[in-house]
DNA sequence: TACCCGGAAGTTCC
DNA sequence: AGGAACTTCCGGGT
C-alpha cells in the first residue's frame, strides 16, 4: 500500500503538511470543511496526477476518466476497475455518489469518491485563486509562503535530531505517516529484545527497510518536502538514539533505522487501532520519524511521555480529519483527552498549557486492546481510600513499580465511575457533585506517582518484562 | 479570553 | 443490541 502525502488545506501552520494516513484510511475523510485560501488541499496527490489531466474533474473527457482511474488503481493499490462501468466523462463521474462508486468498484468507492471530491474542491479553490497547474512538475513548486508556515517551535523541541537525508525521509514516510501500521510499538514485535530498551525506543516508529525500498521508487522524492518539514533541532539530552548528537545526517538516520529494525520487524502485525484512537493518533504524530508534526505536537520529554500540543487548533483539525469530524476543535479534542485521565492514559501537566503526559506506554496501551481491555473497575470508595499525593510535574523518577493492573482501561463512564451510569445505583451511594470532583481528583492525583514511574526508562523496561511474561 | 475541567447526552463503529 | 470511544455542548473555575 502506498502512501499519498495529502496536503492539509492551509490554516495557520497547515501548509504543506502531509497527513499521516494511507489513502484507504484517509481519503474518505475528505472533503475538508475549512477553506481558507489555497494552498491546495490536494497538494501532493493532485500534483501526482497524470500529466495533462485537467485539474477540474468535471472537465474530463471519457479518456481522461480512464486515465484517472488507471492512475487511482496504481496510486492507491486499488483493485482494477471495470472500465466499462465508467464510460462517462468527468462531469458524470463527479455526479456519482459514494454508493454509486462503491457499486462500480467495490472496496474502492470511498477512495475514489473522496479523491474526486478533493479534486473538485481543489479545482474550485484554484478557480478562485489561480495557481499552479496540475502537472508533475508543479509539485516541486512550493506553495505560496505563509507567515504561518512555520509556527514557533518550542524551545524544548530538540536539537540533536537532524534532518534526515531526503531519500531516507522519503523511505521512512510510508510507515511513519500511515496510520494503518502498528502504533508506536507493537506488543509482539518490540518487547522481546526490549528489556533494556528505553521509552524512547519503544515509541520510535518503524522504518522497515523493505518498505523503504518498496516506496521509494514509485513515489516522488520528498526532497522538497524535506526542506519544508525539516524537523526542528532537538536537544542533545533528548534520547539515547541521538546522543551524542551526530554530525552526519546519514549516520544519524542509519542509527535510527538500525534501532528500529531491531524492534520493529517487517512482519510486524498491523495495529488494531489504525490510528483511530486518539492516543494512537497522537503517538503516531509524535513519533513521526521525519518530525513533520512538531509544529502541531512534540515531545517535551519523550522519556517521561510528556508532550506539548504546539498548535492546538491545528492538531484538532488533523484529528478531525482523521475521524471525519470536520468541525473538530481543540475544545472537543481536549475533552476526549480528558476522558483519558480517568483511564490513566493521560494526565495534564499542571501549570503548562497544552502539555500532557502519557501515563502508559504504547505497549501497554496496545496490550490492553489486545486483551479486550482489562476492565478493572475502580470504585469511587476504593479510590477515595487511597492516599492523595500531589505531585508537581517534574521529570522526577519514582521507584520502579509495575504497571497498575487495576487501572481502568475502559473509557466509558460506567467502567471507572459507576455513578455515571444512567441507571443510577442506590442514591445513597451516589457521591455529591463535590465528591465526584474530589474522587476524580483523587484518581488523578493518586496515580501520578505511578505515571511518572511508568514513564521512566527503568520502569518502562520493567513494563516490557511484564509484557514479555504475559506473552 | 483562552484554557481547563467534568457532566450529560448523542453518535459512530465494531 | 450493546459497549467502546469518542463528539458535542455546556456551565463553571482559573
Amino acid at each position: 500500500m502506498k502512501v499519498v502525502s495529502l496536503q492539509l488545506p492551509s490554516g495557520p501552520s497547515m501548509e504543506r503538511l502531509p497527513l499521516p494516513f494511507s489513502p484507504t484510511e484517509l481519503l474518505w475523510r475528505y472533503p475538508l470543511p475549512w477553506a481558507p485560501p489555497p494552498p491546495s488541499p490536494l497538494g501532493d496527490t493532485k500534483a501526482q496526477l497524470p500529466a495533462g489531466l485537467p485539474p477540474e474533474p468535471r472537465l474530463w473527457t471519457r479518456e481522461d476518466v480512464v486515465v484517472f482511474l488507471k492512475w487511482c488503481e496504481r496510486e492507491f493499490d486499488l483493485p482494477n476497475f471495470d472500465m466499462d462501468l465508467f464510460q462517462m466523462n468527468g462531469k458524470a463521474l463527479c455526479l456519482l455518489t459514494k454508493t454509486d462508486l462503491g457499486e462500480r468498484c467495490p472496496g474502492a468507492g470511498d477512495v475514489l469518491h473522496n479523491v474526486l471530491q478533493m479534486l473538485v474542491r481543489d479545482a474550485a479553490l484554484l478557480g478562485r485563486v489561480p495557481s499552479s497547474p496540475v502537472t508533475p512538475t508543479a509539485r516541486a513548486a512550493p506553495y505560496p509562503p505563509s507567515p504561518h508556515s512555520h509556527p514557533p517551535t518550542p524551545t524544548w523541541a530538540v536539537d540533536g535530531f537532524h534532518h534526515f537525508h531526503s531519500a531516507a525521509a522519503a523511505a521512512a514516510q510510508p510507515n511513519s505517516v500511515t496510520l494503518s501500521p502498528a502504533p508506536s510499538v507493537d506488543s509482539s514485535g518490540s518487547p522481546q529484545r526490549g528489556e533494556s530498551m528505553s521509552y524512547v525506543t519503544a515509541y520510535a516508529p518503524p522504518v522497515p527497510a523493505t518498505t523503504q525500498a518498496a516506496s521509494s521508487g514509485s513515489n516522488h522524492s520528498d526532497s522538497d518536502e524535506e526542506a519544508q518539514f525539516a524537523p526542528p533541532p532537538r536537544s542533545p539530552k533528548e534520547t539515547p538514539l541521538t546522543s551524542p548528537a551526530p554530525q552526519n545526517h546519514t549516520t544519524q538516520h542509519g542509527h535510527y533505522r538500525t534501532q528500529h529494525r531491531e524492534f520493529f520487524p517487517n512482519d510486524m502485525p498491523e495495529s488494531n487501532t489504525n490510528g483511530r484512537l486518539l492516543w494512537d493518533f497522537l503517538q503516531q504524530l509524535l513519533n513521526d520519524p521525519t518530525q513533520r508534526y512538531t509544529n502541531y505536537i512534540a515531545w517535551k520529554n519523550r522519556d517521561t511521555g510528556v508532550f506539548k500540543i504546539v498548535d492546538p487548533a491545528g492538531l484538532a483539525k488533523l484529528w478531525g480529519i482523521q475521524k471525519n469530524h470536520l468541525s473538530m476543535n481543540y475544545d472537543k479534542m481536549s475533552r476526549a483527552l480528558r476522558y483519558y485521565y480517568r483511564v490513566n492514559i493521560l494526565r495534564k501537566v499542571q501549570g503548562e498549557r497544552h502539555c500532557y503526559q502519557f501515563l502508559r506506554n504504547p505497549t501497554e496501551l496496545k496490550n490492553i486492546k489486545n486483551i479486550s481491555l482489562l476492565r478493572q473497575q475502580m470504585s469511587p470508595t476504593r479510590v477515595a481510600q487511597q492516599p492523595v499525593v500531589k505531585s508537581e510535574m517534574k521529570e522526577e523518577r519514582c521507584d520502579d513499580e509495575p504497571v497498575d493492573e487495576d487501572m481502568p482501561t475502559d473509557l466509558s463512564m460506567a467502567a471507572s465511575e459507576p455513578w455515571r451510569k444512567r441507571a443510577r445505583p442506590d442514591p445513597a451511594n451516589i457521591p455529591s457533585q463535590h465528591d465526584k470532583h474530589r474522587i476524580s481528583t483523587l484518581i488523578g492525583d493518586n496515580l501520578i506517582l505511578k505515571r511518572e514511574t511508568d514513564y521512566s526508562a527503568e520502569s518502562y523496561a520493567l513494563n516490557l518484562r511484564s509484557d514479555k511474561c504475559e506473552q
